[in-house]
RNA sequence: GGUCGCGUAGCUCAGCUGGAUAGAGCAUCUGCCUUCUAAGCAGACGGUCGAAGGUUCGAAUCCUUCCGCGAUCACCA
């Protein structure tokens, strides 16, 4: 229990004794650091209730608190604020309750209601870049402050292996390849079927020139190119089960899958279950001949079938078209009821998609509801803000990307680069440097994009590399190895860690300080959860390395000559870098023992 | 044009269901390594919170209008 629940039921009696009233709600925030106190009661809104000077009210309840509830040592009444003193005994106290709890700040049975979320979902025709890396990014983590809220969690993706952009690197390659492999070339498979993409493009692009200087008109042209006419045709005979063409299919896929693990991989994300548009993509058509009956569709003349909601201020939408094939409406619905099916637990399903679909979620979310599904009330589009370069938007096909797997790279070498220079890793060995490198290089990536708010749109200058000094992830990581560190001596020095410090000590500031803002790591994760937000961890975590930094500097901790201080300091170090490393954890970032 | 999102210091961002003098980092400038890792700490500088109205004891936060940026409004996915 924290203070402010322990503090609100007093609060309520204070008002009820003092002027017999009875208060439903007390409104609670910390003290600002320019005041003495703990927590602040605001006045104000009891004015409602009470009538009468919110100062005198203010000292009135002060006066209550201070004779009746033991924590409260003191307090001060400034304008409509009442500033509560809490003691030093309750935080220690606290501190002696969570001191042993290794998965502190989660909730640790775990629950029953599943939440399936998912992200990555990439088409299969070209190599992941940084678009990919924040939403890989963000749906892991998402997935992991779930489970730490207390929630099953499946992560999945569907992935995009059929269509005409795949079509259009088969062709190419069949073309331009001469039967080159990621074995005969040495390169990644995605890397490899996404230069195809980028050939066909070329080519494609060539054809069209042609055409006008022919006289042919440029939209004739773009729609006519005869290498396009062909990648439909390629995709029309995949739909038709064509052995070469899906053998082909099959084989570059391969390539591109094996391509995605390694760079799933060195990113540190992972999936539960995976579904293929393959295999998806005529999914939803029953449940469309179902709603149809049901009079939620209506049929058009020309027998497409589509969803009426301009009641709900949105557009008629097409769920099945004319020649009764399904679009990306009726897969989607297909997919999400397939999932409940495959996992009947789930209550609920998030999608990491970027807000470039904000329409198309609104519009499925309000079609399952239509269609009576419980579950519908429980979906979350996890909406982001695209990642765009100074130069504009990112295109594969003309190459303006920032790859996922060379950013990656990038980063580990700048942080090699930084930490050479500071030149304190002379006794690691060169694999040792290498992992140490790439834990704070994606330390630093993983936090830049993890701390801004999602719904924010990032503008991404390679050129002016990610930061590693201040609000970074190496500046957290670093304080977490300077706590190593002390850990490492203290344990020479036999400090015993099961040693209960005793109530009665007198806590410095900055104790006091850290043990508050340990105490909110809790709720912190709970409002994440509930807002979807790894930016509340991060930020959060920056807080609290900020305040141990500031502690770190100001007091001595293995030098103190009080031995239970010593005890206390040493324990509260230690403490403060487990929550870091949790916290980081929910992020999906590493922790390194030195740095 | 309709709908949705965003707009806070030179730059990148915090600011919870409205609360005290709007906070960090980067950049610029000052100090601090003979004591636990200076990727650090302490401090200075820097703001009419896009604009105007409104609600309220109180607004960066809620409402309205306007401006700017972005997304979206396909029988593409």
């Amino acid at each position: 229990m924290n203070i402010q629940e322990v503090l609100s039921d007093k609060v309520k009696e204070a008002i009820y004794s003092i002027f017999n009233v009875e208060l439903p709600h007390v409104e609670f925030q910390p003290t600002r650091k320019d005041f003495e106190g703990d927590v602040t009661v605001v006045v104000f809104p009891m004015l409602r209730f009470v009538k009468g000077n919110p100062e005198l009210i203010g000292k009135q309840i002060g006066e209550f608190l201070q004779n009746n509830v033991d924590e409260v040592s003191g307090f001060n009444v400034v304008k409509g604020f009442l500033n509560i003193v809490i003691c030093d005994s309750y935080y220690l106290s606290f501190f002696n309750t969570i001191k042993e709890l290794a998965d502190y700040g989660r909730v640790s049975e775990p629950g029953h209601e599943a939440v399936m979320v998912e992200y990555s979902s990439p088409n299969t025709n070209k190599p992941l870049h940084l678009g990919h890396i924040r939403n890989n990014l963000l749906g892991y983590s998402v997935a992991e402050i779930l489970k730490a809220a207390g929630k099953k969690v499946y992560k999945t993706q569907i992935i995009n292996d059929r269509g005409i952009h795949i079509c259009k690197s088969m062709l190419a390659w069949q073309r331009f390849g001469n039967g080159e492999t990621p074995e005969s070339s040495g390169l990644k498979g995605d890397k490899l079927v996404g230069n195809y993409y980028v050939a066909f493009d070329k080519a494609y692009k060539a054809e069209i020139a042609e055409m006008i200087a022919e006289g042919v008109e440029k939209e004739i042209a773009e729609k006519e190119a005869p290498i396009l006419k062909e990648a439909q045709e390629m995709l029309r005979k995949w739909e038709a089960g064509d052995e070469e063409v899906v053998t082909l299919w099959k084989r570059m896929n391969g390539w591109v899958y094996k391509g995605f693990d390694e760079t799933y991989k060195n990113l540190g994300v992972d999936f539960d279950q995976l579904y293929y548009e393959s295999n998806t993509y005529l999914l939803g058509k029953d449940v469309v001949a179902d709603g149809l009956e049901k009079g939620i569709f209506y049929k058009k003349g020309d027998g497409s079938v589509w969803i009426d909601l301009t009641d709900e201020g949105l557009d008629e939408k097409i769920v099945l078209r004319s020649d009764g094939t399904a679009v990306y409406m009726t897969q989607d619905i297909g997919t999400a009821i397939q999932r409940v099916k495959d996992f009947p637990d789930i209550t609920g399903m998030v999608y990491t998609v970027g807000n470039e679909q904000d329409y198309h979620f609104k519009v499925l979310f309000l079609i399952l509801k239509k269609l009576g599904f419980t579950w519908a009330e429980r979906l979350h589009h996890l909406s982001y803000g695209m990642v765009d370069l100074p130069s504009g938007k990112m295109k594969s096909r003309e190459g303006t990307v920032v790859d996922a797997d060379d950013l990656m790279d990038d980063m580990s070498q700048t942080a090699a680069t930084i930490s050479e220079e500071l030149g304190k890793l002379e006794e690691y060995t060169d694999t040792e440097k290498q992992e140490l490198f790439r834990m704070i290089g994606l330390g630093a990536l993983k936090y830049y994009i993890l701390k801004v708010d999602p719904k924010k749109r990032i503008l991404f200058n390679p050129e002016e590399s990610v930061d590693f000094q201040g609000n970074t992830g190496p500046f957290i990581q670093y304080t977490y190895a300077r706590i190593q560190s002390i850990l490492r001596k203290a344990d020479k020095i036999e400090i015993v860690w099961s040693t209960t410090v005793a109530n009665t000590l007198e806590l410095h500031l900055k104790e006091k300080e850290l043990l508050k803002q340990l105490q909110l790591f809790p709720e912190t994760i709970q409002l994440a959860a509930e807002n979807y937000s790894p930016a509340l961890i991060a930020n959060y975590t920056y807080d609290l390395v900020k305040e141990f930094n500031s502690f770190y500097q100001q007091v001595s901790i293995l030098g103190e000559s009080d031995e239970e201080r010593k005890i206390l300091r040493v324990q509260l170090s230690k403490k403060v870098g487990e929550v870091i490393q949790s916290a980081f954890l929910l992020l999906g970032i590493q922790v390194p023992e030195r740095m």
